[in-house]
DNA sequence: GTCTATAATTCGATAGAC
DNA sequence: GTCTATCGAATTATAGAC
């Protein structure tokens, strides 16, 4: 069990990398401030990563693939339960999620949340790698929005479901900032914010 | 008359910084990248400008000045026709002026919105130079929305008139992008976007 | 106001010993 | 896997001639 310390090395990285990504950004943090803040040796971020966009990549990953994972699982049992699903049933299955997941991550809630909006908000140059990661299920659910609003064209659910993304993001950025809807992370607080969140976007969805 | 070469040189610094802070931006925006494509001396960045962090300031204030001013008169106007405002009244009078703009700023036009976009998105450190810009006119916004709709809280419209921003600097950042909700600069194009982003946000306002 | 030259740091990345 | 040492390039900023 030699690789017993390097796994904590790998882990460390990423949750600094994590947390000051969201804080800086991609461009606006440094390695070393990753290795300072780590307390490890810089060679060991290229050895365990290969270069600074593929850290980047690695947090991206870690963050997105159990929220990807969830939020289709759950357009399918919204799919399986209505046969066609509203749009505050739809709007429920996307936005509850990414909040939760706050839930299950620990110390890292809130640099998780504030990553993953920093991440999807990043100039184009590095904000593709986020954004592939969330392809998948932005597809699902625009061919979900589409059957519960027919007369919409695919154009206006695209910028639609753009900006539902947009307030999302923005939610997830401000997380713990005065005034924000996130303030704690208690099961009734995520369910709540989620609610105000449908009620807020909902029947824009329908205009 | 000496100094007419000087200006030039001082908007040209102005015209490509607002382009690459918009496309990559603060951190990702070296000065050396700026006066490369302004074809200008490194020299005249700070002796016109003083600091990369000055010079991302004076772009802020040339294009947010303008947008601050219209929109304060805006509300007064609005206020000044009717007693009580409407929500999608105050809305529309919120949201044409940054979008409209567009129009008055030439060939500026796209990468003015952009900026505007990214530097309201940029990590704290540097966005706080942004917002303090527009904080007047949020207040005075929050005001006139606390008297349309007085069922609700001080702390619920802090958060919603946040989240219409959100929604406005994801318009603006985007825009010109495929399927984005701006595509060209005419005055219908314009008067198009306010009218679909008031009857996205009104309903969502009120509950 | 504009230029050259350069200071003083910092950056990402790598070679090679252990 | 971890370390030291370092390369080569890029960064902001300034001094000083013109």
């Amino acid at each position: 069990m030699t690789s017993t310390i390097s796994t904590d090395t790998k882990e460390q990285i990423l949750n600094v990398a994590e947390k000051l990504f969201a804080e800086n950004g991609f461009a606006g943090t440094s390695l070393r401030s990753v290795i300072r803040e780590a307390d490890v040796n810089l060679s060991a971020v290229h050895y365990h990563f290969g270069s600074k966009e593929e850290l980047f990549r690695a947090v991206v990953v870690r963050t997105a693939q159990p929220i990807v994972k969830e939020t289709l699982k759950r357009l399918a049992q919204c799919q399986a339960k209505y046969e066609n699903p509203s749009v505050e049933a739809i709007l429920e299955a996307f936005l509850t999620p990414p909040l939760q997941i706050i839930l299950s991550s620990g110390d890292r809630s809130i640099n998780c949340a504030r990553f993953m909006g920093r991440s999807r908000t990043e100039p184009d140059s590095i904000r593709g790698i986020a954004e592939q990661e969330f392809q998948d299920i932005q597809e699902a659910y625009l061919d979900a929005l589409g059957r519960s609003l027919p007369d919409l064209s695919r154009t206006e659910l695209t910028w639609k479901l753009d900006l539902v993304i947009a307030v999302l993001l923005r939610v997830l950025t401000e997380a713990r900032k005065p005034d924000a809807l996130i303030q704690d992370n208690s099961p009734e607080g995520i369910q709540n914010t989620v609610s105000k969140l449908i009620d807020f976007l909902a029947p824009g969805m329908r205009s």
